[in-house]
RNA sequence: GCCCGGGUGGCGGAAUAGGUAGACGCACAGGACUUAAAAUCCUGCGGAAGGCGACUUCCUUACGGGUUCAAUUCCCGUUCCGGGCACCA
């Protein structure tokens, strides 16, 4: 028999398109389930073999859980804005539009082409402007509730992109982009204030189904630290410097203190400072570094003490000096810090340069070779007050003090800075917002409000956004007072649209909100969200902000809108290095399509190894897949006219029923697809099988490889397709072995197997163990110490 | 520097509430079919040694220790690879 697999798999995939069999149906009686990728950008370059690797465990899940009687929203759109595409516009001279339009629908028919069961009815686009709509709805919510805000700011610029970037976009001192070095540049730009919601992300993560190392990792991105703030004296002026610490156990080691360059205080008191000159200059040569070279850790100390201005600590008393150092930064805290050189490595690295004194309060360790930093535990010394207590206790009776006096209070701090909302471009959704010299910043209701149609949408210069340049654009009437006034040219981060196309999903349509409250109570949370390990930090947490946010606006019916989320591994080149274009190391997923057919390349992603591990592509490796789906293909010609399943493999089909749907649960797609094999594998060797035995095989390969299985279920004549036939079930009593290998083993050496009855008693296993030839022969001569027996698993003899 | 992963045949990888290491697949070798090749089917396949032989023995899960009747699995130390965070006070 020829299997045209191109044939076939184009027949079954416009049947299942043009049948509506992936549609999800609001309010619908069955069960409901969400499972998620993360939607593509829409790259000229079309579709990439990670991205079927991405959608495939939700494919999976998808068509199981059709199978198991769910309604299943697994749904698919574009995260069209951003730079890429404007980029290749600007080369090529096209709008954006027109190739975002052209990228889209590649993309779709490249998706298609591999069978993926998304329901394309609920396809949303991020850059049109019934979409993009609601993203600027929200923003203006934000921006009512005060959660965004302008401010002049130091932010990251790339000369070469002409654009701003967040911090998460210039990791390392270079454009995620263009690999450009980042320049500090200073310039008046829209935050949102994530913060706020520092610790209701943080307590979210308590209530979802992540893996550990993602919780860890947002838990990292947060970086929640609790101490407290101490306002110390200036001895010259009785103002206050504030300081925030996490050890204010350790006030009593404070030898001197340090403030960012930046720091208010330069300015404010630059009367009382003395070498006012010298400090400015050491300004000047801090901001010319990047952030990079700024936090580079091995670098040398640098600073400079300010004459004329004398700390006092507020505890003791005692004068110390102040120093303005660039290791101190200005975005953390209070920007200045109490330094106790004793138990700080930094705060030593820096006193041992400019010769100030180091004095422990924490006993142990010494300190006239390195600071000791091991001081979770431990007593208190040189402390006064203090002394003799535990870190733990003398934390207490110092907040408690600071508190009493007045002097400090208990605080707490994040490392998650406010999001920077704002890019310098065409291509991205305009920023509804009108800048009135009458009223200030005023929103513009008048949604959507739409990103003009231009001919030149290439970068302004200076960073400014090339909407600047478009007089009919800029210039507008206030809403409020009616005044001449100038709208906002820049647009939103790349990062915006995706922060909440899971709710559009639940009702792409609609027109007079984000989505229809009832549906998205029907839909959400999301039940399983795929995606990868990049986008852990950054989108995720953009995304549960902007849904705790509009949970908190009555929105939205959950707070935390992804109940389980996994990661995906990356697929390496065949030289095992990650896939680039550049090491002409790439896999074309639509090449291996036309080679060996959408279901082979489907099994094979999965079956490659672990799915959240790396594993490198092998053009091998594909072959043997391809060899087991054409066995199966042949099963149809060893058919008997036998009802249920044959005797001889009841026993492995209830097993392998029961494994391959825990192993789906659990992504272990490539054991899953083994235990396919093995069953396989027993069918190849009868004589004949039932129908039944190979509907069993069927259905639980089919949200594999999907077309074939159409195909030969429709060939032995089932009329049904099948994708919402019935998952099988399995019988718990008929998946146990009823005849038992026993292993035997002397002094923990395997020295022989026997077959006995499953759970047989302790006496019978030992009496067997006796009787095995080649255990006589080692335990002859010896004495029998011990007989260690593990029903229906081992007998170990253990014999001197 | 800190926090997570991971290291198993020639290769991708199985197996951890401790219990027969190497499932499944690839590659390779031998055989069948064929005029031939491809495809397909059968057999073997961690390493070493012994035996004509069914077999037997020793070694083997990065390295070194430990706990245990029994360790790929647990504990301690070392090392290499990958990812994340990083002068965050």
């Amino acid at each position: 028999m020829e299997y045209d697999f191109k044939k076939v798999e184009k027949k079954w995939q416009d049947y299942w398109y043009s049948h509506d069999c992936f549609k999800a149906i609001d309010f619908d009686s069955k069960p409901k389930y969400y499972a998620l990728i993360e939607f593509p950008y829409p790259s000229g370059a079309g579709m990439h073999i990670g991205h079927i690797k991405a959608y495939s465990s939700m494919e999976v899940v998808s068509r199981k859980r059709r199978m198991q009687g769910y309604n299943v929203l697994f749904p698919i759109g574009f995260d069209a804005y951003g730079l890429p595409t404007e980029n290749y516009a600007i080369k090529n001279n096209i709008h954006p539009r027109i190739v975002t339009d052209r990228n889209i629908l590649t993309f779709t028919n490249q998706l298609k082409s591999v069978g993926l069961s998304f329901d394309f009815d609920r396809v949303i686009d991020t850059t049109k402007e019934d979409y993009y709509k609601w993203t600027q709805y929200i923003f203006l919510r934000l921006f009512k509730k005060k959660l965004a805000y302008k401010s002049f700011t130091y932010v990251n610029y790339c000369p070469t992109c002409k654009v701003v970037l967040a911090n998460e976009d210039s990791q390392g001192g270079h454009c995620d982009r263009c690999g450009s070095e980042v320049i500090q540049k200073q310039k008046d730009v829209w935050f949102l204030k994530i913060t706020d919601y520092s610790q209701k992300l943080l307590d979210g993560l308590d209530e979802v189904d992540y893996p550990a190392r993602v919780k860890q990792e947002q838990i990292n991105w947060i970086g929640k630290s609790v101490g407290a703030e101490i306002n110390f004296k200036i001895k010259q002026n009785n103002e206050n410097l504030t300081v925030f610490t996490t050890r204010p156990d350790t006030v009593y080691g404070v030898t001197f203190m340090v403030i960012a360059p930046e720091h208010e205080i330069i300015e404010k008191y630059s009367s009382c400072i003395t070498n006012l000159d010298a400090i400015k200059e050491y300004q000047i040569a801090a901001q010319k570094k990047t952030e990079f070279q700024r936090t580079q850790i091995n670098k040398d100390k640098t600073g400079i003490k300010i004459e004329g201005l004398t700390g006092i600590n507020p505890i003791t008393g005692k004068e110390i000096p102040i120093y303005v150092a660039d290791y101190v930064m200005t975005g953390y805290g209070t920007g200045a810090i109490m330094a106790v050189p004793a138990h700080d490595t930094r705060d030593y690295e820096f006193a041992k340069k400019f010769n100030i004194d180091i004095i422990p309060v924490i006993e142990g360790g010494d300190i006239s070779k390195e600071a000791f930093t091991d001081i979770e535990t431990g007593t208190m010394i040189n402390s006064d007050i203090l002394n003799g207590l535990s870190v733990k206790d003398a934390k207490d009776k110092i907040i408690e003090y600071l508190e009493s006096n007045s002097i400090g209070h208990k605080m707490v701090n994040y490392k998650m800075k406010d999001w920077a909302f704002n890019r310098q471009r065409y291509w991205g959704e305009p920023i509804p917002i009108i800048n009135c010299p009458n009223c200030g910043y005023v929103s513009d209701d008048n949604l959507p409000l739409k990103l003009p149609y231009i001919e030149n949408f290439k970068p302004g210069n200076d960073g400014e956004s090339p909407l600047a340049d478009i007089k009919e654009y800029v210039n507008c009437k206030c809403p409020k007072c009616g005044k001449d006034a100038k709208r906002e040219t820049d647009t939103m981060p790349q990062w915006a649209g995706s922060s909440w196309y899971f709710l559009r999903y639940c009702d792409p349509r609609n027109d007079n909100e984000l989505a229809n409250m009832e549906k998205l109570k029907y839909w959400l949370p999301v039940d399983w969200y795929n995606g990868g390990m990049e986008h852990v930090t950054r989108h995720m947490i953009y995304s549960r902000f902007w849904n705790n946010f509009l949970f908190d606006e009555g929105l939205v019916p959950v707070k935390e809108p992804y109940k389980k989320r996994t990661c995906i591994g990356l697929i390496l080149g065949r030289d095992g290095q990650k896939m680039s274009k550049s090491l002409g190391n790439t896999v074309d997923p639509l090449e291996i399509v036309n080679e060996y057919g959408a279901d082979t390349l489907r099994v094979y992603i999965l079956f490659i190894g672990e799915y959240d591990q790396p594993a490198p592509w092998s053009d091998e490796g594909i072959k043997g897949v391809k060899r087991f789906l054409e066995r199966v293909l042949r099963f149809d010609e060893k058919l008997n006219d036998k009802e249920g399943y044959s005797p001889s493999l009841e026993n492995l089909i209830h097993k392998t029923i029961k494994e391959v749907g825990n192993d789906i649960e659990n992504i272990k797609f490539n054991t899953a697809i083994s235990k396919l094999m093995v069953l396989s594998n027993a069918y190849s060797k009868e004589e004949s099988i039932t129908k039944d035995d190979l509907m069993v095989l069927l259905k639980l390969l089919n949200p594999f490889a999907p077309h074939m299985c159409e195909e030969i279920n429709e060939k032995i004549g089932n009329k049904e397709c099948m994708v919402f036939s019935k998952w099988p079930d399995y019988d718990e009593a008929k998946t146990i072995d009823n005849e038992i290998d026993i292993a035997v083993q002397v002094n923990g050496k395997l020295r022989g197997t026997f077959k006995i009855a499953k759970d047989s008693s302790k006496e019978e296993m030992e009496r067997r163990a006796f009787e095995v030839e080649n255990v006589k022969v080692h335990i002859n001569g010896k004495e029998i110490k011990k007989v260690i027996v593990v029903p229906n698993k081992i007998v170990n003899i253990v014999a001197i």
